[in-house]
DNA sequence: TTGATTGCAAAGCATTTGCATGCTA
DNA sequence: TAGCATGCAAATGCTTTGCAATCAA
């Protein structure tokens, strides 16, 4: 179940179906790219991908792992995400269904939550305004649980690894 | 009411106690760019201020427009907003409590909402997490009421003026 | 007078693009 | 073979900083 035949079938056959409307062509980067980025489990940056691919193949580079998360972007597999650092963050639905984010300002964890009260709440409002919405994104910033506690020692500095935590569903 | 001695009263003084607090100092270049800034009802960035800073003043540069806008957001004056476009946008309270945005993808129309029930939901849900928010940001993106009408002319290219739609307060 | 402020210019960063070469279909 | 893909290097765009001159207190 968990060997490399058969992972990520449905991505890899949404990327293949995605690139044959596209009239583009499929390239080993392309496969191992998705194939890293399904297989980490974190929010990453163009950079930070380009990094895990380094591991496996050292001939890609930093233009084919940024276009390719463009073209994953464009495809469905991935989501485009900022939290407020200047830097694009990635991320895929591969085990995450739908969901917003808390993020620590002072570790730079990222806790996944989903609320199906507000996502209604959403469209309500929309609906009031006859705006019609795509997408959304909430973050709600601010300090986890772990940093209010060791608030006495010297804080220490900003923007740490973005880990991305287990996704809790609380509706 | 609306003579310059007497308009903007609050905000001026709040500067002026956190200039004083921080051991700053009160110039006429700083002066300037909050009048300017709390006179103007659209999303600035930081270039955007400039320019119109420029016409009352040409000597102000682009470095003073920039860092004093930090320095008004450390005073609770603005408030930086990002669109997704990779640029900081900043809005100030004046005649805006706080609020979110619906942001049309199309012309780039923002409107303000807000919305009581989603901000009680959102301390709720942080709640369960045990995190500690300390402000947040939802924005939902999609079409305006108007660029979903004129659907059928080939669209116009992307992100337009941001204008500021009043703000409208429905809970 | 002291030290904060200013504005120019240049550095930093992340992102994006031009172009010659390589590779899929 | 045609033309999309690649990857290097360089350009871009926004933000931030160094520094000498200037100005508030």
């Amino acid at each position: 179940m968990t060997d490399k035949k058969t992972k990520f079938q449905t991505e890899k056959q949404i990327f293949s179906e995605h690139i044959q409307k596209s009239g583009l062509r499929h390239t080993a980067q392309r496969d191992l790219i998705l194939e890293i980025f399904l297989r980490t489990e974190e929010h990453l940056t163009s950079e930070d991908l380009y990094w895990l691919v380094q591991k496996e193949d050292a001939t890609v580079g930093h233009t084919t792992v940024y276009r390719t998360l463009k073209l994953l972007t464009e495809a469905g597999l991935a989501r485009e995400v900022r939290f407020g650092d200047g830097k694009t963050y990635y991320e895929h639905h591969y085990n995450h269904a739908h969901h917003d984010h808390m993020i620590c300002t002072e570790c730079g964890q990222v806790i996944e939550f989903f609320s199906a009260e507000i996502e209604a709440l959403q469209d309500l409002m929309a609906n009031k305004f006859g705006f019609k919405p795509t997408h959304h994104s909430l973050r709600i910033l601010g300090l986890c649980e772990n940093c209010q506690k060791i608030n006495t020692e010297t804080a220490a500095s900003g923007a740490q690894p973005r880990v991305r935590v287990k996704s809790v569903v609380v509706s």
